[in-house]
DNA sequence: AAAAGCCCCTGGATGC
DNA sequence: TGCATCCAGGGGCTTT
């Protein structure tokens, strides 16, 4: 589900509201993708200071260490007043004095992480290979053409590895190719310097525009209010198999790398 | 070092 | 209706 608009859509959603909550309880559900990494009850008593985002990852600051969440496949978040009685893949309640964070994630594939530190080695495992962050000025052309070259994998595996940029994920890697006008499969190190900033400026355009449209709601996304994404409505390609090219008509085509469809036009996209 | 495959898990859609 | 199969916003780990 969650690639960068969608958590950031989330982050957006709650971060405002959480920040000065008194950590009051925990409740745990099933195992989730790691252990927390401490018991439970020794968050009791901790604040939450403020909530920040490295690509897929929500950080929660705390006045002693910090909460690591991702959402993997199928999570989302939900911030409200009350601790409802959990549902069956409610796996996370973090109950603070603002309202309570609960993680709802049917197949486990998230996590919810305890670091001592942002460079502490529970932090360093899981951030520590990540690309730079696409919105920012960190996103230097130079550099990312650089990182293309020494890549001989598809283009579209290269993004979605996120050892370049981060963030990008099935849905955004299609797109943003799209926007580009460059085919999935071309081999990373074969995109010339002109082409690799196209492809920069439409990670940038997609995954903002995306935020903006409160990410995409495939199935299930929500951000930390319970409000669906509207961005699928406009998806280019993503999805839509067979179906005519917004731009030329021709017949959207999905192939697979690496187990994960992509889609792109053939016409639009011809090398 | 980089690339390719394999899993983790649950549920919805589709086909027989 | 029942059951099998395939597929799904991710990514760490192991093997080539």
């Amino acid at each position: 589900m969650p690639e960068l608009p969608e958590v950031e859509v989330t982050r957006l959603s709650f971060a405002d509201r959480i920040a000065g909550g008194r950590i009051e309880s925990v409740r745990l559900g099933k195992p989730l993708r790691w252990p927390l990494g401490l018991r439970a009850d020794q968050l009791v008593g901790r604040t939450v200071l403020a909530v920040r985002r490295r690509g897929k990852y929500l950080l929660l600051d705390l006045d002693e260490g910090l909460l690591l969440l991702h959402l993997g496949m199928s999570g989302s978040l939900r911030f409200a007043d009350r601790q409802p009685p959990a549902g069956a893949h409610d796996h996370f309640d973090l109950v603070t004095s603002r309202g309570v964070l609960r993680l709802n994630d049917p197949r486990r594939f998230g996590a919810v992480v305890y670091a001592p530190g942002e460079r502490s080695q529970e932090a360093l495992k899981l951030l520590g290979r990540l690309g730079v962050e696409p919105l920012t000025e960190d996103f230097d052309l130079e550099a990312f053409h650089r990182g293309l070259k020494r890549r001989n994998a598809p283009i579209k595996q290269v993004l979605l590895a996120g050892e370049l940029v981060v963030g990008v994920g099935n849905i955004y890697a299609s797109e943003a190719l799209f926007l580009a006008g460059i085919r999935p499969t071309l081999r990373a190190s074969r995109i010339s310097r002109r082409r690799a900033e196209q492809l920069r400026a439409a990670v940038r355009q997609v995954l903002a525009r995306a935020v903006a449209q409160g990410g995409s709601t495939l199935r299930d996304f929500s951000n930390a209010q319970g409000e669906a994404g509207h961005f699928q409505l406009e998806a280019m390609v993503y999805d839509r198999a067979g179906q005519p090219c917004r731009v030329c008509a021709s017949a959207v085509k999905s192939i697979r790398q690496g187990q994960r469809a992509t889609y792109y036009c053939p016409n639009c996209q011809k090398s």
